[in-house]
DNA sequence: CGGCTGATCGTG
DNA sequence: ACGATCAGCCGA
């Protein structure tokens, strides 16, 4: 089953949690099949959290996408290099959303395998950019609905609650009192979530 | 219009 | 520890 909208549309750090355990799916223009499983999340509280892009109201055409109604991809080019996915959450105007950080392989491991003939697959998506890289995540999902046929977040076990660690997200450090804040969870028994 | 910077990653 | 690399943000 398909995630509907209304799983978006709530506190933020709920859908971060929840998060932890559903399938990204991604069927490429040829067929072929990627998907994993979300073991990292960090969530971004939007206009009073100083790490968020959308700190201070900053409406601005980078992030727009924030502040659409839950349920769609904010996806933003970082350092000049990577792709980052998040999905928006919360009601229509309220700019908060949910970095996706790692994901376990799960289908596509062929397509996976033969581009990283030398690593392990734990390691071809723990980390945000490298997740959209294999994923073939870009600047064209930046918006769109991520319950789309070829692109969406499907239902699946979550870990159970003693197994989500929470604690403080990565590369905000310029962020003050806001670099302190749990808002990263990741499933500890997972060998795929990014280092540290 | 130009200078700066970053929710990263791989190498050394 | 550091450099790659560039869209978009901000100040002027």
């Amino acid at each position: 089953m398909i995630l509907p909208a209304e799983f978006y549309r709530r506190d933020t750090l709920r859908v971060a949690r929840e998060l932890l355990g559903q399938r990204l799916i991604h069927v490429l223009p040829d067929g072929t099949r990627l998907a994993g499983r979300i073991v990292e999340t960090e969530a971004y509280l939007g206009i009073d959290d100083p790490a968020c892009h959308t700190f201070g109201n900053r409406r601005t055409s980078r992030t727009e996408t924030m502040y659409a109604s839950g349920g769609v991809a904010y996806v933003y080019l970082i350092y000049g290099m990577y792709w980052c996915l998040n999905a928006v959450s919360q009601a229509d105007g309220v700019p908060e959303a949910v970095l996706i950080r790692a994901l376990m392989p799960e289908e596509g491991l062929d397509y996976w395998a033969a581009q990283h003939p030398a690593h392990r697959p734990e390691h071809w998506m723990n980390g945000p950019g490298k997740l959209c890289r294999a994923m073939q995540i870009q600047k064209q999902h930046n918006g769109l609905s991520l319950q789309s046929a070829y692109f969406h977040i499907e239902a699946a076990d979550s870990p159970p609650r003693s197994r989500i660690v929470a604690t403080t997200r990565v590369g905000v450090d310029y962020a003050g009192e806001a670099a302190k804040w749990p808002l990263r969870f990741y499933d500890q028994d997972s060998p795929a979530v990014s280092r540290r």
